[in-house]
This record gives structure tokens, C-alpha cells and sequence, in this order.
DNA sequence: CTGAAAGCGCTAACAC
DNA sequence: GTGTTAGCGCTTTCAG
């Protein structure tokens, strides 16, 4: 830079007016702005944002907390976080929690540390009262995405409706017939109930006994978020004596484990049994049989959550942005057995 | 970190030595390091990266450029990455090209500026003459992983063998009696063979010539590795007078594209038509019916990447090192037709 | 409108 | 062993 001012014969700090944009009311001669300009540009100048992070400038980072990167949904959630992010001129900084909620507060210090200008957060990490009491003398804004609705003290949240999703797949197979239905729920490797499953579920639950439908206990299992999970959780309703007609997995991976299960027990989905999930992954649409499911507003919530963090400086006053999923009904469910 | 010389009585030198840790020679007074020990730890001390990059010294930060983090063999390979990257005190910064080339260049120069300590390149830019030229001149060591097994000049790059994977494949579906075997390739948005599958692509052709096999041109199709690539290319595929009896797909997110054309057409896998991939995705496990595919040492892969990119100091020398892949059969090959 | 100068927090010679 | 002293590249008062 002060290569630049010794070019262009101005003074470093002129040089630092310029290339800044036009911040602060310093007016510049248009002139001399223009030949620093070009100045910079013949010397290929590329400014060092070590340096203007030092200075408290903001850094342009965006660190993102993932709670499993593995994880399909999450991945095409910073997928879209981070088009978002670079469209505005920032780089996002990965932190990938393997699914520990300990481990996102670590990361979380790490990230602060490494002056990112805004943390998000994707996934529960309600279960972390130490992240919540953390963030309480943190200066960096913090938003959460995918967390269930409830609003954390100290930070924004973009949320989708969890409530919609299980209401329309119940209307759905409520039309279709059915009147045993089951539902598959998340929990952490902890064994804790994850945000937004746990708000399916509950909603499932309401929904279930508003329509007094025969749902013993045994019809809403948890477990882990995982392929495996959604496998073992439909063998398990399948041994029951009573055998649900319709499952609700409260995400595609769990209903995809699930489909594979059914298949390998010899299952026709959906003549025998209907399987739906949540979050409409890429994947959903070309499982045997394709999925039906809830499609997640995945770009808008990134928009809406990196326009929380980095602040768009016009309307930073709501804490809780709700958004709306809608049902994309495919091959996998169909009328209950015994009522065509 | 004045303030923690001030509060033990030392000067500040004194504690940026000691909390540097112990580099270059210069010993401490075992006294006084414990008491600054002691003091940073109830300030609650913790360095400020940015200043230390400026001053030259590493930020700690690894930049990752991915191709295109939806793609799950990539999610995979990131986590990896992390986990290693993390386990040696390392932040990952992501690059997300969305899957083209030139955004890949940009993010290059983006993380180089970022003052990454070193950048890793996860999927083919080969494509990219202007990235090579780039990397001349840098002095930010790059790896390339998953980019075939090319040399790249001024990178060293991992890759898997990308021979025993096609190979392995084929004597698999000889011995199950298939002569009329397809290949179905990845290519980028652009329409260019991308590095891994091309290889692959070169492996088949090879041996199916070797083996004296039946395989016209139709037989090897090129599609985006897409989901949707792999379900157009089955159906071309189904759509020759002469159909093959198995498809080898040089991905699984082609191979599981290709699965649910299938299972639409009405066609039994794999009874009527065997369908295999590569990658071993968590996914193949967990498809209707379970994917036939190889397995990628993508931990082992991350591990020596990450290596080879922030240097053990110890065996820099290799280049180029290729690690090996192997067959994981399951549920989506079975017999020829007609031959049982 | 522009220049001079003071640091941001830290490391690395170079003294003592 | 430890203190002094320069800066790294940039932003930002404070004077012209």
C-alpha cells in the first residue's frame, strides 16, 4: 500500500481512503481517487485482511458450526450459506462439530478467536447450557439455524415451522386412509431429543391425539439421526404386535433407512406400508420408491441467516425469523392396506 | 499481553516467548514461565491469530476448496479433513466452487489471501490452465486430492488408484457371467471428463478391450454425476436395441441415479440388469437394493492430505502418492441373465 | 481535501 | 535469561 501512495504520489493514508470504498464522510478529489485506482490496479494490490482485522476492521469471515457436515441436509445448508456468504463478499469458516454439542463450543471460542465478523450455528445445541451462558459475553453476533423454534437469549434464530411438516403428512395419510401411524424421531449421540425433531414430534403427538388416533408409546420411537437409526427403529415397529400402517420419520436419512429396512423385510411400500420423512434431500427424490417428504426452505433460510449475521444494517430487529416448509408427496406413501 | 506482562512483573517479550511455547532456542527461567502461565491463564488469555499472521508467522488456517460440498463423496471427504485438520490444531476455511472450475480459481486466490497456511484442492481442476499458471507462483504449498493421478506440476497430489477400482469391478461381473457390460462417466457442468472417472472410464475401456468384450460405443455413456445424470443414462442405456446385462458407474451418486431409472422401468436388480458404482458413499449401503460399489480410503486420503499440505517436517518428498481401493459387493449384482 | 503519526497484538532481532 | 525496539499492513484521529 505504501507502494502505492510512493506511485501515485499521495500519502499512504490517502491510498487507504480510497481503497476502503467510501465509508465515513472523507471525500476524496475524484482525480486523485482515480489514479490511486488505477495505480492499485496495474500493481495488482490485494488488500491483507490480517492487517484490517488487526485495525478492528471486520475480517469478511463467516464462521459456520456444523453439527455433522455428513449429514445431507447440512450439507446442502452450507452448501447454500456459503453461496450467500460469498455473493456478500465473505468466506465461511467451517467448523464441523462430528455431532458432539461439546464440540461446537469449543469451535465456537476458536471462531470468535479467529475474528470472524458472525457465528452460525447449524443444528441444535439447545442441550449446550454452556454455549448459551457463552454466548451471553460475546460480542459476535450469533445465529442459529435449524434449531427448533424456541428462542436462545443472546442470539437470532431462523427456524422453519415445525409444526406444518407432521400436520400436512398427517393430512396426507389421514386421507390415504391410515389410522396407525408411527413416528421416528432424532436424538444427538447423547441421546438427547434434537431441536427440530423434538418439535415434530410434539407436534405429531398433538396432531395424533386431536384426531384420536390409536398411537400407543410404542409407535414413537427415537433415534440416532442416522441411516442406521431409521433402520433399526422401523425393525423395531415392525416386531410389534400391532404393526403401524404409516411411518413419519422426522428426516429423510431416518426415512431412507427405514425404506431399506421395509425393503429387506419384504415390505412393499407403499402397498403394506407408507413411509414419509422431513427435509426433501436431493437424494429423496430418487430412493426406491422415490420419498415422500417436507421440502425445507434451505436458500431462503440461508439468506435470511447470513442477512442476520452479517446484518444488512436495515431491519435487525426480529430474533425469530419462522419460515414455511411445504409437503412434496412422491411414491412412498399410498392408501392404508385394507382400504382401496 | 502487556497486561500479563504487567501483572508478572515481566516484560512483554518475555510472555510472547513463553506463550509461543518453545520454538527456537531461547530458554526461559522455569520460574518465571510458570508464573506467566499462571497470570494468562486467570486473564484468560488467548492470542490473537490475526496478529500473529501479520507478523509472519502461520494462521493455522487450512484452506479447502471443494468442488461441490452437495456431492456426498465430498461431504465426506471435508469431514475428514476436518477431523485431521482439527486434531492438529487447524480451521478449516471453505471454498465451495459449486461445481465449476473458475469459481475454484477464484477461491484459490481468495484463500490465498486469507493467509491459509496451506490449501487443499478436493475434486479434478485439471481443467484449469489458468489455476496451474496460478499456482507457480505461490509459495502457499497446495495438495490435490481426488483429482486423478496425473501429476500436477507445483502441487503434490493423493489420489487412489483409480485402475483397481474398475478392475475390480469387472472381475466381479465376469465371474458372474456378464459380457455385455456399460460404463456411465461423470462429467463437470461443463461438459469436460473429470479426472477420477476419466481415469476409471480409461480403466474399463482397457480391460473390456483385454477381455474381448462386446462393447460398442453405446455402451459408454458420459453424464453429469448427478443423481439425474445416472437415471438419464440408464434410460439411454435401456433404450439400445442391444441392452447391457450390467453398468458400471463411475460414482455412486450415478449408480443410485441409475438404480431408480431402473426400479421405474420395471427392471429387477439384479436379476434383469446388475448396477455398480464407486465411492462406497454411507448412502450405498442403505439403497433398494444395496450397492454394489468400491470403497474409498477417504479417511486415510484426508490424513495424508492434510499431512502433505501443513508437512510433518519429516517426509516431504513424495508428490504424488496413490492410495488403494477395493471392492465392497452387495445387493445390486447378481448373475447374468440367463445364466444361472 | 490530504499528510503525518499513532497504534492494533504479536514476533524477532538485538542488546543488556 | 530478560528487556528494548522495530516493524508486519492497515485504519484512523488529528493537524494542516
Amino acid at each position: 500500500m505504501q507502494d502505492i501512495a510512493d506511485a501515485a504520489g499521495v500519502s499512504q493514508s490517502t491510498v487507504s481512503r480510497v481503497l476502503t470504498g467510501a465509508p465515513n464522510a472523507i471525500p476524496i478529489n475524484p482525480t486523485t481517487r482515480e489514479r490511486i485506482l488505477e495505480v492499485a490496479r496495474q500493481m495488482r494490490y490485494r488488500p491483507n485482511p490480517l492487517a484490517r482485522g488487526l485495525r478492528g476492521a471486520r475480517t469478511m469471515l463467516l464462521g459456520v458450526i456444523v453439527r455433522e457436515i455428513t449429514d445431507p441436509f447440512f450439507a446442502s445448508a452450507v452448501d447454500a450459506i456459503s453461496t450467500e456468504a460469498n455473493r456478500r463478499g465473505y468466506n465461511v469458516v467451517l467448523g464441523d462439530a462430528h455431532g458432539h454439542a461439546d464440540e461446537a463450543i469449543a469451535l465456537r471460542t476458536v471462531l470468535e478467536t479467529r475474528h470472524c465478523d458472525a457465528i452460525l450455528l447449524l443444528g441444535d445445541t439447545s442441550d449446550q447450557p454452556r454455549l448459551i451462558e457463552e454466548l451471553r459475553d460475546t460480542n459476535v453476533p450469533v445465529v442459529g439455524l435449524w434449531q427448533g423454534t424456541a428462542p436462545m437469549p443472546g442470539m437470532s434464530v431462523i427456524s422453519v415451522d415445525n409444526k406444518v411438516g407432521p400436520n400436512g403428512l398427517m393430512d396426507h395419510l389421514l386421507g390415504l386412509g391410515h389410522r396407525k401411524i408411527a413416528f421416528v424421531g432424532g436424538v444427538s449421540v447423547e441421546g438427547r431429543l434434537i431441536g427440530d425433531m423434538g418439535e415434530r414430534r410434539a407436534a405429531f403427538l398433538e396432531r395424533a391425539a386431536a384426531e384420536g388416533l390409536e398411537a400407543p408409546d410404542e409407535f414413537v420411537r427415537d433415534a440416532r439421526n442416522t441411516l442406521s437409526g431409521g433402520a433399526g427403529a422401523l425393525r423395531e415397529l415392525m416386531a410389534l404386535p400391532e404393526r403401524p400402517t404409516a411411518i413419519i420419520a422426522s428426516t429423510d436419512v431416518l426415512a431412507i433407512g427405514a425404506l431399506h429396512a421395509a425393503s429387506h423385510l419384504g415390505l412393499q411400500i407403499p402397498g403394506q406400508l407408507s413411509i414419509v420423512g422431513h427435509d426433501d434431500l436431493p437424494m429423496a427424490e430418487y430412493t426406491t420408491p422415490a420419498l415422500t417428504t417436507v421440502r425445507m426452505p434451505i436458500a431462503e433460510m440461508a439468506a435470511a441467516g447470513v442477512k442476520a449475521a452479517i446484518g444488512d444494517s436495515s431491519s435487525e430487529t426480529k430474533a425469530l425469523q419462522v419460515l414455511m416448509p411445504r409437503v412434496v408427496v412422491r411414491e412412498s406413501s399410498g392408501r392404508a392396506p385394507g382400504r382401496d
